[in-house]
RNA sequence: GCGCCCGUAGCUCAGUUGGAUAGAGCGUCGGGCUUCGAACCCGCAGGUCGCAGGUUCAAGUCCUGCCGGGCGCACCA
């Protein structure tokens, strides 16, 4: 529900706004406030309350372009039928119908909405002048995300999980930029507890093992081959410089050593996954700098700690946690809590509006808990959102790939990179809702076919690039949407390409609202659908005269009158230049598209 | 036992924040290249949206209870 007297507010707005919503919603969303007003100002409705105005699209294109519900919403305050005031404001709307062709009431009360021709081809023409910005808006314009995610320990290589919550991350930085917020990535890395110990004495035992000493592997050791190599690698290290095997201090050393390795690894995976950060925060360095004891100082004089049984504890269920976790253990040792508090205290200080966080499923249960930080802090807990990435299930050819945990040897993400490339991962990545589990499949995502959605939608935009070649080749021009007579692009076909497009700015605000980065890649599979059957179906560029095929003067060859026929229409210069602005316009917004998704949009394939 | 998430076509999943006759890909079956990229297109078949109530003019969508699955419920990260 919008605010009360939202008519003056909206008008404002609507003032002042770009198109974030599309010229086309636009428009007619601005008509049918102008309609509403009109009802109101001459008492045909009371209006004392004023819904949300939302265009939907309705199923079926035959029922019109847009269709609004507004007055079936409105009919309980108004206490009138819904049709009736369907009508009332359907009445009003056709007397400033300047961009509305046509205008029908549908029951239960519906208003479905036909465009005219001409605000299609605004949406053209507003492609060309946006190119790379088309599909931006200000929704978020003044607003700073802080965007944490990945945040692996450095104690091993990135696997699947980590690869899906960077390429929903990525996603999700790219989108919220484009509607104007202003994003910060950050890595958090777990570089203080228990873990690091793990990863030390794991390379330490492997390293003795390796020289011939008789060491006993840790307990919880990390087993993976690649604490081999990095043993192997320390070792070498070692050698080359004329050192002995192991230092003084040993374990310190190669911790250090393992950690600084692992990180530089991470690094690069990110890196070859097309994935940089803007920040990395150090787990170790809140604890050096005192960050957790003056967090933990501040919680304490806000009433929010208490001692018990030896231990320091946060009272969480003050804000509904389940119950309350403790920060400080009997032994003196600290738990991640701890730094947690310290780090999203840091967070909420550096003054951003939002904070989101992309986790592992399994780590729904500490949304509360954090939630409770956010607040205890005295910031209003929906300051701080959680984005849950579920399980990847590895398969090939439809097997499944089975990850031995305990062994350590987990399928990384770089193995995965180097078969099938960062494209078709990341691509496959959003094809899911974060929250559901994911099948990714090896032979699939290598498969250069349509099986492979990122292919499909990749091809489509290559295959308009072919299309410009072609045209340069034979000399046909490449006109700016100004000077073409678009009304030639007035089939079912051209409408139904044209749609999709005008769209696409409100399909971009919507994704970036509910943080679903997934809605992109099914809107792009959908437009790259509708490019390949219009270009099946119709012929772009005139054919060449025999006599250019052969050098010979010659009648039009009689192949093309036959394709003419089947494709049941003449091509006239008219309508080659204006689907070609068509189809650069498709091509422009699936490049963008991909764009947010970091995903490629090559000129050939 | 308590909490969170999920049950939609044979399979994998979308479903525009409550709107009209529920969609796509894969798979099955059948068609389509002599000029621009067949890495493509067209068609057929496939559904009591887990079950039962409730709210509403309107429920795949919201509420309650069951059934079935996943994940959490640490003084581990």
């Amino acid at each position: 529900m919008a605010a009360l007297g939202g008519f003056s507010r909206a008008a404002v707005v609507w003032g002042v706004a770009s198109m974030s919503a599309g010229v086309v919603r636009e428009t007619v969303l601005s008509t049918l406030r102008e309609a509403l007003e009109d009802a109101r100002a001459s008492g045909d409705l009371k209006l004392t309350t004023v819904p949300a105005l939302v265009l939907d699209v309705p199923k079926k294109a035959a029922l019109g372009d847009l269709a609004t519900t507004v007055a079936m919403n409105l009919s309980a305050t108004e206490h009138r039928d819904p049709r009736e005031i369907a009508e009332i404001i359907a009445g009003r709307l056709r007397s400033h119908s300047e961009v509305l062709e046509r205008i029908e009431v549908a029951p239960p009360g519906y208003i479905n909405l036909t465009v005219k021709r001409d605000l299609w081809f605004r949406v053209l023409a507003e492609i060309e002048a946006q190119g790379e910005q088309y599909g931006g808006s200000s929704l978020g314009l003044g607003q700073r995300v802080l965007l944490e995610f990945v945040s692996a320990n450095p104690t091993g290589p990135l696997h699947m999980g980590h690869g899906r919550g960077a390429a929903v991350g990525g996603a999700l930085a790219n989108l919220l930029r484009r509607v104007g917020y202003e994003v910060s990535t950050e890595y958090y890395i777990n570089d203080a507890g228990r873990q690091m110990k793990l990863l030390a004495e794991s390379v330490e035992a492997r390293c003795r093992q390796l020289i011939g000493q008789d060491a006993a592997f840790p307990e919880e050791g990390y087993r993976g081959a690649y604490i081999d190599d990095l043993a192997k690698g320390f070792l070498a290290g070692r050698q080359a410089a004329g050192q002995d095997p192991l230092p003084a201090g040993p374990t310190e050393s190669c911790g250090a050593w393992a950690y600084a390795r692992m990180l530089e690894d991470i690094k690069a995976d990110l890196d070859q996954f097309g994935l940089r950060f803007d920040t990395w925060v150090h787990e170790r360095a809140l604890f050096e700098t005192g960050a957790v004891a003056q967090s933990l100082e501040l919680l304490k004089a806000r009433g929010h700690l208490f001692e018990q049984d030896g231990a320091l504890w946060f009272r969480s269920t003050t804000f509904g946690d389940d119950k309350d976790r403790v920060i400080r253990k009997q032994d003196g040792e600290y738990t991640y809590l701890a730094s947690d508090i310290a780090y999203h205290r840091d967070k909420l200080d550096r003054g951003y509006d939002l904070l989101i966080n992309i986790w592992g499923a399994d780590h729904h249960g500490y949304i509360p808990r954090m939630q409770a930080v956010v607040q205890a802090f005295g910031h209003p807990k929906d300051r701080l959102k959680v984005i849950l990435v579920q399980i990847v299930n590895l398969l090939r050819g439809g097997r499944r790939v089975t990850m031995s945990k305990r062994a350590g040897d987990l399928i990384t993400l770089r193995e995965v990179v180097e078969e099938v490339g960062a494209d078709a991962a990341k691509f496959i990545f959003l094809t899911r809702r974060a929250d559901s589990q994911l099948d990714f499949d090896l032979e699939v995502a290598k498969q250069q076919s349509a099986e492979n959605p990122v292919y499909y939608v990749q091809y489509a935009h290559a295959r308009v690039a072919s299309l410009f070649r072609v045209a340069a080749e034979r000399g046909v021009p490449v006109p700016r949407t100004g000077e073409v007579d678009c009304s030639v692009l007035s089939s079912p076909d051209d409408l139904e390409l044209m749609k999709p497009l005008a769209e696409y700015p409100a399909l971009v605000e919507a994704s970036a609202q509910a943080l679903e980065p997934h809605r992109l890649t099914y809107y792009l599979q959908d437009l790259a659908a509708r490019l390949h059957a219009y270009y099946y179906k119709h012929r772009i560029l005139p054919p060449l005269l025999e006599r250019e095929l052969n050098g010979h003067d010659h009648l039009k060859p009689a192949a093309h009158d036959a394709e003419q026929e089947r494709k049941g229409e003449t091509l006239t210069p008219a309508l080659t230049a204006a689907r070609l602005c068509l189809f650069r316009s498709v091509q422009t917004v699936i490049r963008n598209g991909l764009a947010i998704l970091g995903v490629s949009a090559p000129e050939r394939m």
